[in-house]
RNA sequence: GGAGAGAUGGUUGAGCGGUCGAAGGCACACGCUUGGAAAGCGUGCGUACGUGAAAGCGUACCGGGGGUUCGAAUCCCCCUCUCUCCGCCA
């Protein structure tokens, strides 16, 4: 979240800065409750520190045995009255917080201003589309034909959009992520296992509530959430904390399954790994200084990139625009993949600086020379596994239906092949 | 799931309804001392909001929420979490 003060008294700085966002908020509101808290705080606080001296007269006066029921019946006004003011200023306070809430991230101004996606703007490529001497198949239908993905069964134990791997896929599925994790953890970052269900207070923390509750899956019977991504443990691991500023930048690596609901997404890459309820991701998550957290996010973001690098993968970088970045997003890179099936370059990662936005809303500082302040935030996908193998099996297909492994992972399947 | 115990600052650990934002120890920082260190001595050492140029001052916070009271870390109620024992389980 933004900061309250700051929204109150640079209103139209902020709508400005604002301008070029989706979605619904009201900074305006924002400021009308934040002024009225204001004005309550200086009269009750008034209030309080009288009631405060004057209880402590009261005290005196008893132990000296001295006849105190005046002070007590005046002290028993004042406290009703300061009652009432508390009353408003507990109904302020929500309305306060859900409307702060609501207010996006200031994109940063390196962002590029746009609408939608079209506006977004390619930073560099890597590779070009693979080309083929044959035609290329989408790879569920190489995975279904090499037996080492099967959707049938997936919908048979779970349902639609859940896949079961088998075998040399399932194996592969896990040398893609360790493969991530390794490389992750050779460049610095500190892996984490995390538990793959949180409390309603880390959906919180990280954005997914109260807004996108209905994208979240919730366990029945204790309250819990299934993550839609590590970002949402990880990141709260540090809830609340003060840390050193000595030991930033903290920089992280945590493969877990993810868990999404899809609402909104019906009809949508309905075949194949790419859009499923249930997928694999190693995530990259970091808290850095301010001073540092745009260069951190250019080395997060080629951290990411390494992989796909590393595994020869075609992609390219994207900016996303104003209109298209995160909701608490100040600046978003997306690392679009080469996909032959869909002739176009698909989503694998997406590297997020947050600033101080999530901080503030997590509470997270950092202490330096005795000072205290928010730390930033990043995070993104080092990278959605899934994808990753469909990215491969589609890219390295051969004409006889097998497909090559990267030389990256040769070692960790064990084969140069599948299917040969 | 059953029974019991507990939750206080970075940590440990006191705290009779009133001068308690909270003793003491440890850790940490600075200074003195020293050739240098240790020890010793001294000083400082929570967060947020508000106000102020600053020093400071005001308010709130002792797991979370509510209540009693002129006044709550302390009393009452609810919730959460932790620990011990039992059961079950990987």
């Amino acid at each position: 979240m933004l900061d309250v003060r700051y929204i109150a008294e640079n209103l139209e700085e902020v709508k400005t800065a604002l301008a070029n966002r989706s979605g619904v908020y009201d900074p305006d509101k924002v400021a009308r409750l934040y002024n009225r808290k204001r004005e309550i705080l200086k009269e009750v606080e008034v209030m309080k520190a009288t009631r405060n001296k004057e209880s402590e007269q009261i005290a005196i006066k008893k132990k000296q045995k001295l006849d105190a029921t005046e002070d007590i019946k005046r002290m028993k006004e004042l406290g009703d009255k300061i009652k009432n003011l508390d009353e408003e200023l507990a109904t302020i306070e929500p309305e306060l917080k859900e409307a702060v809430l609501s207010v996006p991230n200031i994109p940063h101004p390196s962002v590029p201003v746009g609408k939608e996606e079209t506006d977004n703007v390619e930073i560099r490529k890597f590779s070009q589309p693979t080309t083929f001497d044959f035609e290329p198949k989408p790879h569920w239908e190489i995975g279904e034909k090499l037996g080492i993905i099967d959707a049938a069964t997936g919908g048979k134990i779970a349902g639609a959009r859940f896949t079961v791997m088998k075998g040399l896929g399932a194996r592969l599925e896990r040398s893609v992520y360790n493969f991530m994790l390794n490389t992750h953890t050779e460049a610095g970052y500190e892996e984490i296992f995390p538990p793959f269900m949180v409390n309603r207070e880390s959906m919180y923390g990280t954005g997914q509530l109260p807004k996108f509750e209905e994208d979240a899956f919730s366990v029945k019977n204790n309250g819990f959430f299934l993550i839609p991504t590590a970002e949402v443990p990880v990141t709260n691991m540090l809830r609340g904390d003060i840390v050193d500023g000595e030991t930033l930048p903290l920089k992280y690596c945590a493969y877990t399954a993810c868990f999404r609901a899809e609402a909104g997404s019906a009809g949508r890459d309905t075949r194949g790994l790419i859009r499923q309820h249930q997928f694999n991701k190693v995530e990259l998550v970091e808290f850095c200084k301010p001073e540092d957290s745009l260069d951190e996010l250019e080395k997060l973001t080629a951290s990411a990139e390494n992989i796909l690098k590393l595994l020869k993968l075609p992609y390219r970088v994207v900016a996303l625009c104003t209109g298209d970045i995160g909701f608490s997003s100040a600046k978003t890179f997306d690392i679009e993949v080469w996909m032959p099936s869909y002739n176009r370059y698909v989503e694998i990662s997406s590297c997020s600086d947050f600033m101080d936005y999530q901080a503030r809303r997590m509470n997270i500082k950092y202490r330096e020379n005795g000072k205290t302040a928010f730390v930033h935030t990043l995070n993104g996908s080092g990278l959605a596994v899934g994808r990753t193998v469909a990215a491969i099996i589609e890219n390295y297909q051969q004409a006889d239906g097998s497909v090559k492994v990267p030389d990256a992972l040769v070692e960790y399947m064990g084969c140069e092949y599948i299917g040969k």
